[in-house]
DNA sequence: TTATAACCGAGACGGTACGTCGCGTCTTAGT
DNA sequence: ACTAAGACGCGACGTACCGTCTCGGTTATAA
């Protein structure tokens, strides 16, 4: 089922994927399907689960490598990820989540916490291994913004692959404000993350 | 007719605007709706044309205003307006580009293009005031990207306003960027912005 | 515009033939067309009074001719008529007042009276000269209807042309009943003709 | 469904029955009803073969009862099932047939090929039993539409009821016929009945 | 070994919205 | 003054999916 719902989107776009269509296309009676699932919603949200952690992990710092490389290359794997099937399924329900509520609850509350808990951990662990001491987690958060900010704006908003340059960009800029943060944490008190 | 779209939209999100319920609440046939506009994207997307230029312009530079509290506050209007009713429009209409190839195009043929032209200039002219020198348009690129990229994903992605410290860590880090870049556009070559 | 009219029944059928049909074909506004007639069946009415009411006449008795052959003949123009273009009007119209009233109304008042009037002086001159006395007009009329009834029920109900063998039959028949009918009109009170 | 259909043609008439209203009227939705009749023409066709049949039907030969009493009887069923709301549905079918080739032929397929032979079969009895012999089944056809012919007639053209003088003069013309019709079918080759 | 229940495919059902057609009325330019 | 052109409010069309709801017909134990 999970494949079918697959299927049809990627042969016929969001709108395509009916759970009537699933049903037909994997053989199965309406009625069964909504045993799982609720909405179509939720079966994506299940093939997301799937197919995007592996692929979105942070590499286990192969270690001495540089920092800036490290972090180009994971952003690239992201910038990648999104022009793959299971990328799309992403950018579908980001797309619809601002169409529904619900939708936006479930995949917020689900599959994008937890990998922002994991992009915070993978972020911090490098930034604390390029600073030489342990970064507030506040500004990882503004720092993890600030790095994939630029791939969704350009897969979101201008619907294009992010480009190695605006990549390589993003890395250093990164860096270099993780770099200069005088005092981590210090007196800021406005910071929402 | 606009008025009418626009209103559906926030009481009852994107789903509750239907050709149907924009005909009995304009007061008018659904024939005459179809006359002027294909679908309902269109009817949004007019009144993004209508209601987001000007809360997206860029204030013509208070002259010896220090440009980072100039570019912190352009961007606060950004974030300030995706906020607001005209704001949803666009979130919405950007949502539902990733659904519908077809939106995708007519938005970013037309509103998107065009306020990132006024983007563009904009930011180009706050940088070159700031480091005093012409800026290469690719790098201005890749800095709006850097600009825009946090607001836009903490809209879309996690679904929340972006909150003052981004900004203003934002701002900054585009700035520096921007100071630091040796010779505009030298020897770059794989930058397809 | 009749010509427009009639052109497009014939083509496509009475449900072919709509107002904005007649007012493109005969490169016309619309309103134009309500000046002058209050709709499409308005039309076809006045197409009928230009085209049927000469191939219905009755010749005027070559004199010594066999009044059953003059029977059979006149019987055999209504037969023919009803298969040409102007019959086609006619039975839609008919057709059409067992759908609606209104036109029910004005063909009956208009048309079909008068056309039963010239129906009745023939039959009954016809007679006359046939038994040798004058005819009562309520016999006349049964003898219309017998005379005319099974064409028009061949015709509206069976949905073919009457085959000459039922004209000849009931030609005789008709002529049989008036010859052997013994005083005209005696006696009978409940003739609602 | 069909008494949906059966109440709105005799309230408001054939244009007032539509697909939409039956389903209000039903409390259905219009797909069920597209999913059983393709248009409100096979609904009507469907509540004819419900309510006509019977009311049509000839009445078994009450043996010693004189012929004519008997077929005036019968076209009396005729003319009074034509006042009723069954005869109303039939004659607007009758009526749409002839502004619609494909109800056409549902129609005169159907119902009315059926109705015809159960009508051969009563007449052609009936016949038999007045002249003492069978009767040639053209002969039949032609005179059955002797009989109905004036009814329809009355019924379809001049848009009143037939009258009982009309019956009792088309009843005694028909037998009449048949009693003088010297030898079954003897020489006549141009029937096409 | 049989019964009995859980589960399934199939698809009918009441709905909502779709996008289209023709209606009869109206407004607007152009001659 | 009258026209063609066509926009307008309207009501119905036939279609697509929605999510809910019976239906029989398997399996798959439990008696």
């Amino acid at each position: 089922m999970l494949d079918a719902a697959d299927d049809l989107l990627v042969e016929r776009g969001f709108s395509g994927v009916t759970m009537e269509g699933i049903a037909v296309r994997a053989g199965v009676a309406k009625q069964t399907i909504y045993r799982w699932w609720k909405s179509k919603v939720d079966i994506l949200l299940d093939t997301l689960v799937d197919d995007a952690e592996q692929p979105l992990a942070w590499r286990p710092g192969s270690s001495p490598a540089a920092p800036e490389e490290e972090l180009t290359d994971q952003l690239g794997r992201v910038a990648a990820f999104l022009q793959e099937p299971a990328g799309q399924v992403l950018l579908s329900l980001i797309g619809h989540a601002q169409l529904d509520p619900e939708t936006a609850a479930k995949l917020r509350d689900g599959f994008l916490r937890e990998q922002r808990e994991r992009d915070l951990a993978g972020l911090g662990a490098l930034l604390a291994r390029h600073t030489g001491r342990p970064v507030d987690e506040r500004l990882t958060g503004r720092l993890l913004d600030a790095a994939l900010g630029p791939i969704f704006h350009q897969a979101l908003v201008l619907g294009r692959p992010a480009d190695p340059a605006t990549l390589a960009t993003t890395a250093r800029l990164v860096l270099d404000a993780a770099g200069r943060e005088p005092v981590p944490g210090a007196g800021r008190s406005s910071d929402a993350e």
